[in-house]
Order: C-alpha cells, then sequence, then structure tokens
DNA sequence: TCATCTACATTGACTAGACAATGTAGATGT
DNA sequence: ACATCTACATTGTCTAGTCAATGTAGATGA
C-alpha cells in the first residue's frame, strides 16, 4: 500500500487541525455542514475510519457535533452568566422566585426546575465540607434547571438531616424564598461561604441528566455555607455545562492604597 | 462472526464503564497500571482496536494516560489552589516575589517563570475588554509559571500601549512588584476588577505551552482591571489546566440581615 | 389531501489485520 | 565495570472492509 506521507503530523491530526482553523477563523460558521466522512477521506486520500479519529478530537474539542445521518456540524454556543457573587447579596423579603428563575425571567426566557429530595449517606467530599462523619445521613435536595425546556446546570444542595427535619426543605417542591432563607428561618443564617470550582469532564451521570453531548467540560462548582458560628450548614454542587455558562465575579480593591 | 451482545450498551463503552468504576471506587489507585489492550480485548471479547475507542473515552476524561510502550495508568491529581480573590488584597509595599511565586514558596515547592513581552494587534473579545477598538496595539506580557519545573499555567497580561510605553512592563524581566504595582506607580491604580470564567478544552498553542495531555479541559479566567474612574488598563488572560488546578474564593453576607 | 411506507444517505460500531514508534531490559563487547 | 547494542512488549497509526441505526425525502396508497 502506497501512501504519500505529506508531512509529520499524522493524518488523523492533519484533518483535525484542517476544520479546527476553519471554525477559528470563522471559515465555518455555526450550523454549517461539513463535508461527509467518505468526502474528507477522498480529499485526504485516507480511509474513513481515520477520517473518524480525525473529527472524533473536534467532537471532543467541543467544536462540532454529529447528527445522523445528516452529517457534521459546527456548534454553536452562547453563554449563561453565572455570578456567584449574587447568592449573598440581601433580597427582597418576600420573594416570589429563587434567584435562578429571577435572572432567567430578566433575560426574557423560561426557566423550569425538576427537584428530587433523598436522604443519602454522605460521601467523604461532602462529609468533609459539612464538617460530620462520612457516610452520615444527608438531606440532598438534587436539581436540574432547565431552560427553554433545555436541561442547563445541576444544582444539588445537601444539608445535615439535624438541621432541617420536618422543615420545608424536605419536601420536593418549589421554594420560591430560597433554601437560603429557609434555613435561616430555621434559625441557620449563614455568614460566610467558601466557593470552590474544578474544571474536569462530567460523570456519566452529569451526562445523563444534562443531556450533555460529548466533548462538554464542566465546572464543578461547590458552595459551601456557614453560620456567624462557624457552623457548616449547606453544601451545594452546581454543575455547570462549559458550552453553556461563564462564571462572573467582581472585585473591588481593600486596605490602604499601596501607590 | 458470531458476537454475543451481554447488553444494550456498545462494548467499548462496557470497557470504558469498567475500567471507570474499578477507579472511581479506589480499585484501582492513583499510578497503577491497566491490563494491556490486547488483554483487555481477550477479557471481553472483541478486537483491539475496540479496547483502543473505550479507554480513548478515560483518556479524554483524564482518568488515565497512555505512557508507550509500558501500558495505561491511572493519573494522579493533585490540585494547586487558585484564589482570585488574593489579587486585590494589600500586599507589603516592597516584596521579593510576586503573588504566584509567593504562594508557592509558601507551600515549600519551587516557582519558576517564563517571560516573554511582544506588541500584539488587539483580537476582539480582547479589545472590548480594554475599551479599544479591534486591531489597535497592545502590550502583551506572556508568561508561562512552572512548579517544580512543571509548566502549570499560563497568565498574559495585556495592556493598552499608550498607559505602559517606555515603562517596565516593556521589559522581559521578572517584576517582583508585579505589574498591578507597576501600573499603579505610573498613575494607573487598579480599583475595581471583572473576572471572567470559561470553561472548555484548550487550543492546540495552550496544549503545546502547557505541554497539557489529552483530555485536559482548562478555565479561561479573564480578569480586567479598571481605574477607580473606571477606564480599564489591563487585561490579564489565566489559563488554568483542571488537572492541576482548584478555583476557591470567599464570600461573606452584605446588607441588612433578611431572616 | 393526508397518512404511511420505503429507499437512502449518513454516522455508529466493529472485525482482522499490518507496520511504525518508543523506551526498557537484557545481551554483548571492551 | 562500563558503555553500547539489540530484542521485545506495548501503544500509535492506518487500511479495507461489514453490518447496524437513524432520520428524512420521496413514493405509495386510501
Amino acid at each position: 500500500m502506497e501512501t504519500v506521507r505529506s508531512s509529520a503530523m499524522p493524518a488523523y491530526q492533519r484533518i483535525a487541525a484542517a476544520y479546527r482553523g476553519m471554525i477559528m477563523s470563522g471559515e465555518l460558521r455555526p450550523d454549517d455542514r461539513l463535508p461527509t466522512e467518505h468526502e474528507i477521506a477522498d480529499r485526504f486520500g485516507v480511509v474513513r475510519q481515520t477520517v473518524r479519529t480525525g473529527l472524533g478530537i473536534l467532537v471532543t474539542e467541543g467544536l462540532i457535533v454529529a447528527r445522523r445521518p445528516h452529517g457534521y456540524f459546527v456548534r454553536r454556543r452562547e453563554h449563561m452568566v453565572y455570578r456567584p457573587q449574587e447568592k449573598s447579596r440581601p433580597r427582597p423579603a418576600t420573594p416570589e422566585m429563587d434567584r435562578f428563575s429571577q435572572q432567567i425571567v430578566a433575560e426574557g426566557r423560561t426557566p423550569h426546575q425538576a427537584i428530587e429530595v433523598s436522604l443519602v449517606q454522605a460521601a467523604p467530599d461532602l462529609a468533609q465540607r459539612l464538617g460530620i462523619a462520612a457516610g452520615e445521613t444527608v438531606v440532598a435536595r438534587r436539581r436540574v434547571r432547565f431552560i427553554n425546556g433545555e436541561p442547563t446546570n445541576i444544582n444539588d444542595s445537601h444539608f445535615p438531616i439535624d438541621l432541617v427535619k420536618d422543615s420545608e426543605i424536605m419536601s420536593p417542591a418549589y421554594l420560591p424564598r430560597g433554601t437560603d432563607q429557609v434555613l435561616a428561618d430555621l434559625g441557620y443564617r449563614q455568614d460566610r461561604a467558601i466557593d470552590e470550582i474544578f474544571i474536569r469532564m462530567p460523570t456519566p451521570e452529569e451526562i445523563h441528566r444534562l443531556s450533555l453531548g460529548p466533548g462538554t467540560p464542566v465546572a464543578a462548582h461547590y458552595d459551601t455555607g456557614y453560620t456567624a458560628a462557624g457552623q457548616p450548614v449547606q453544601c451545594t454542587l452546581n454543575v455547570l455545562p462549559g458550552d453553556r455558562h461563564k462564571i462572573v465575579f467582581e472585585r473591588h480593591w481593600q486596605g490602604e492604597p499601596a501607590g
């Protein structure tokens, strides 16, 4: 078999680089269709499998999606603004919607939530953040939030069971006040929170809950809230698909000017 | 060819799920070796290519790495703590190291930086953040930061050229004071900053500069600083590989208690 | 007209190989 | 003892196909 090795790069990488370049430069625009695997194979003088390897790279990079039997398309991406700081800003005393819904409605879009409450044993990482022993029971209030009917992010709140038993938090109903306010009404008002953000690929469960396409990294945002006395009262895991969010916050300089 | 279809899931996904499970559960620990492709193929009754597809998923998920000719190994991951808030905290008047180096040394590790200064035309996204027209000249101070000899993150600062020409910022030397202080000395003290974080897969250039393995998502953190008068004076792009960082910040509740 | 069926193009999954590239361990030579 | 070479196991790249799954457009039928 005679193979013309036109460059040092393997063929599948040259194919990926070629179409990546066209997308990055704007020559191929969102929703544009790529040639079929067969056409690309002919063009580059390789078999279909090699083309699939190359396009697979762009799929895992999140640049294109495959829609059988239509072909590959350049992916469209728009980012929802995620503002972790807003969570600790004051709100009206009797809100009609939680913060997330407020923001989405303000943007002229339609929010929707699927809520599920369960009792689970705390995994080690969660237990550590809540200051309890691994395996102790916590209340998990698991939510998938939708915008315009599309799943957009995961918001799984966890509470030590002693704090919230027999409270509204145990009910899988929508709480317009927000769970922070319910906690405050129970005497556990949060005063301070630590935010941790990890960047990683999603787990299969997250892929399923969020209907994620391949090649979509996520931000896992742990928000752990403490009372003024320093007691941890909730730990929330927000999972934000990278193709649908940008995280925004603001800083103001502190202390005396150094200049 | 007789194929036993033991489940609805494709073979390559069953293979990925099997080893993902062993890693997640701790049965396979960091630096442990997986069986060879050939062994796995025999075990699952498929050909090597199918095994490669399955293990390829775990590689892109960042769970394993291939080391030829040794085999596949469970990836070890430790996260450097990245605190965007620290940037706006006061520091001693005459520091010997910048914040990054200070933190690394405090952790008992060895920092190192490769700095490169150039004049570039502002790309549209950068121009918008700096409040200038796309294509205008900006000073780019591009750095790759190393810990214990390993590239750890990218820190590319950009300044409108009018603000910094003929200043120390134009020199590709290490500035212990930090560029923020140099800007302040030039009369552009920052008072407020907006942080934007995007989650995505790295570009080939970022993969090269950071020696990233496949399957490593990154956080792209844009830090745009403003003077008290509201003038943007710098925009820095930090690229943080997901396998090496966690982003941490803290919040304190503001306004009158709502409970 | 409207619904239903069918052929088709395209991606998805997989087989059965071949040869290349690469670090290491063991053999060899001085 | 030390350096050098070589065989080898393993992953990397690629060929040349087969059959399955899927959504649509066009053909068919009432």
